[in-house]
DNA sequence: CTATCTTTGTGCACGCGTTCACAAAGACAT
DNA sequence: ATGTCTTTGTGAACGCGTGCACAAAGATAG
């Protein structure tokens, strides 16, 4: 998943904790579908399992939201579904722009998420000229070049990056200096942001190395239990150090490296 | 960003904790740049700047991997390249399968990012008869129908589901029955697996939610910055409490129920 | 060989997040 | 009205992750 709030240390945001708001749009997604079911209320228990937590993580959730729950009966879904929706703003209409119309900009643009919520892609800009005017899910691409004009016009205060990497930063640039306060990074680029943007990142590359770091160890524990001598790569650290005149893996020669 | 690993309750995987993996794929990218401008060692203060954490933190993250650097100098950048390679499991090839080729998972099949880094793209699967066969990013498109088939034939570990929500848990389950052990789902749905097999998740639909939590929240400061009065959407839980006979905002009428 | 200087590796303390377990609160039946 | 039963809300304990601050290690110069 992606994770990880750049800067902003942890503050307490209205005494609500950062892991309480990341699970907000779980509980509400799980709401909205027994919502639509007419299911008038639900226990901790139930909305737990549907949301994939713990039933004290839950309940300890909605206390820093307030006291919405009635004892012996459960959560009133509507009045929670209204709750949860208010308090992550989404009552309000949030406006984003998306900036880098290639294959993922416009698999995003077409999403049908985006739209619901709150959410509107309120423009699609992209640095090639070729694409400008070009409608993407109905909507017209516009250029780099005006970039400062479509975010001040729509009022966008959300931005997505779907750039290349290389491209990353000075987009994010342009788009803080023209008032954009959060951002949605899907470039493999660690971005730095002035005090009071938020950025948060998607990262596919990384999300597979980290399952891919589960399934070796998993594979590893198998074999090991299968009586089988483990693996030379999970075996600790070798005594042989690399200098600077040594530089050579603990296995003989070091592998050619890796592309990003 | 995409967070969150389900079941298996944070147990340190040979001593790596779970922090300290996620943040390993962040190290190698930085580290695989100094190398392509062939810098040949860095300090933790240097490399902990590039890849966007505390220098303490990154000494500590290597320090469970073993003792690669040197005191006085930094540490070996060829040398840490390999060492962390090693450590994820990207010494080694990764089949991956993507099922679901709508927007997304086309824009995923076309994704450069994937195939380097051990990861390649062996099969892309939908539901759709209609698209089988039709390559998309150069790969033939199969049946659903063929799944297991698939998977075992190209020893498939690592699956993605890009499918719309309905059919995320039904994917997941057959990919899990054909022997897949990871799963990375851009399906906004909570799956449930068993034991053994992890799952992290991508979701769009919460970053953006979770960005305009803090969006309204900073919006809620300032106002109360400039002295004008605080929106009433940021006042403390109403006295009024819904009942199921009761059911109203604090503000009067409930607003029509968004949908998902 | 000794002294100095740089940078790592880590002991320690602190704070956040999770979980347990239970008292309090309300619904409901009698 | 009283008692029982269900479910919430939360106090308290625990564990993980973070960051400080420093001792140990090694490089480098003289």
């Amino acid at each position: 998943m992606a994770t990880g709030r750049t800067h902003r240390p942890a503050t307490r945001s209205r005494g609500i904790p950062e892991a309480t708001v990341a699970r907000l749009p779980l509980y509400l997604r799980a709401l909205t579908a027994l919502s639509e079911r007419s299911v008038p209320t639900v226990s901790s228990e139930e909305l737990a399992a549907a949301a994939g937590v713990n039933s004290a993580k839950l309940r300890k959730d909605f206390s820093y939201l307030g006291s919405y729950g009635t004892r012996g009966v459960g959560y009133d879904v509507e009045y929670l579904v209204y709750q949860i929706s208010r308090e992550l703003g989404l009552t309000q209409d949030w406006p984003v722009a998306i900036v880098g119309i290639g294959n993922l900009g416009a698999a995003l643009a077409n999403y049908g998420g985006f739209a619901s919520r709150g959410f509107r892609v309120a423009a699609l800009i992209d640095a090639d000229p070729a694409m400008a005017g070009t409608p993407v899910a109905g909507i017209p691409v516009q250029h780099t070049d005006d970039l400062d004009r479509i975010i001040s016009d729509n009022g966008v205060s959300i931005g997505v990056i779907t750039t290349p990497p290389g491209a990353a930063q000075q987009v994010c640039d342009r788009l803080v200096a023209a008032g954009v306060t959060s951002i949605l990074n899907f470039a493999p680029t660690v971005l730095s942001v002035p005090d009071g943007v938020d950025v948060r990142k998607v990262d596919l590359s990384i999300e597979l190395q980290i399952l891919a770091f589960h399934e070796q160890r998993k594979a590893g524990e198998e074999a090991a239990a299968d009586g089988t001598a483990a693996p030379a790569a999970d075996e600790p650290a070798p005594p042989v150090r690399a200098t600077p005149t040594n530089r050579k893996g603990p296995e003989g020669d070091m592998p050619a490296v890796m592309p990003a």
